[in-house]
DNA sequence: TATAATAATAGTAACGATTATCATTATTAC
DNA sequence: GTAATAATGATAATCGTTACTATTATTATA
């Protein structure tokens, strides 16, 4: 079974619009409510179906934070900040991601294809 | 509201006795399983609630990985390489914890209370 | 440009993990 | 022992996500 063509979609690429204009990290819902303004017709499952097609195509990236996806189309090597407070996530300065990686081939536990490195506390704003 | 006084719970502690005893990362159901074993009359919300209380006295982590609850009895600073195919999850042997625990001081978010670092791949056993 | 093939959609049902509710039971302080 | 209350077991409810299906949109080609 070799990997459907895919067709252009006006969902999609508006998914991926929004998606693309913000910094906040959305969850699927936030962006269904979000686009839903433009195409009153989307439908919620339509946009869990996108974005899990887009992170496959690696424009986007995905991570899980406090149970929850949290989607992200900037797909450069960056960590987060999440508020223990509001509930929001951050982008981080961190630039270990080179130094985590070259540890990567260390680890021997098997292939390693990524990493993931969350902080979590209380941001500014809830301080 | 002050936190209300703690009793006794032959329950409780079965589960912290079974999570004590294994490294393989188990999630509520598998535990629940487990000690239903010795404890015939358990209840799967008796685990989940017993779990998240143990979790808020620091005898004990979370980290949700693909969407589920993992759990781990030790509370040690140490990293974890998820499998993505059998989805076990591995402690590692990764020693960055200083490295980023001294990164988070100047990440300039916020309060940083603690950070998690997860791998992603496919294990020895898989490969 | 019509037609045929099929990818994508909207709407909704189903699912799995987790949380909430509540009457009953166990623990503890007196 | 008794009263106060924390914890339980059973089950219902919730929430994020996935699956299903008839219909619609896109695209390749005649």
């Amino acid at each position: 079974m070799s990997k459907a063509i895919q067709k252009f979609s006006r969902q999609r690429e508006a998914i991926y619009k929004n998606l693309s204009s913000r910094y906040d990290h959305p969850t699927a819902e936030q962006i269904y409510l979000d686009v839903k303004a433009e195409i009153p017709s989307l439908s919620l499952g339509t946009v869990y179906r996108n974005l899990s097609q887009l992170c496959t195509d690696n424009r986007l990236q995905v991570f899980n934070c406090g149970g929850i996806e949290h989607f992200d189309a900037n797909t450069d090597n960056h960590y987060h900040f999440f508020c223990e407070s509001c509930r929001k996530l951050y982008d981080t300065n961190s630039d270990t991601f080179k130094f985590i990686d070259d540890e990567s081939e260390n680890l021997n536990v098997g292939q390693v294809r990524t990493h993931n490195l969350m902080f979590y506390g209380t941001c500014k704003n809830c301080l």
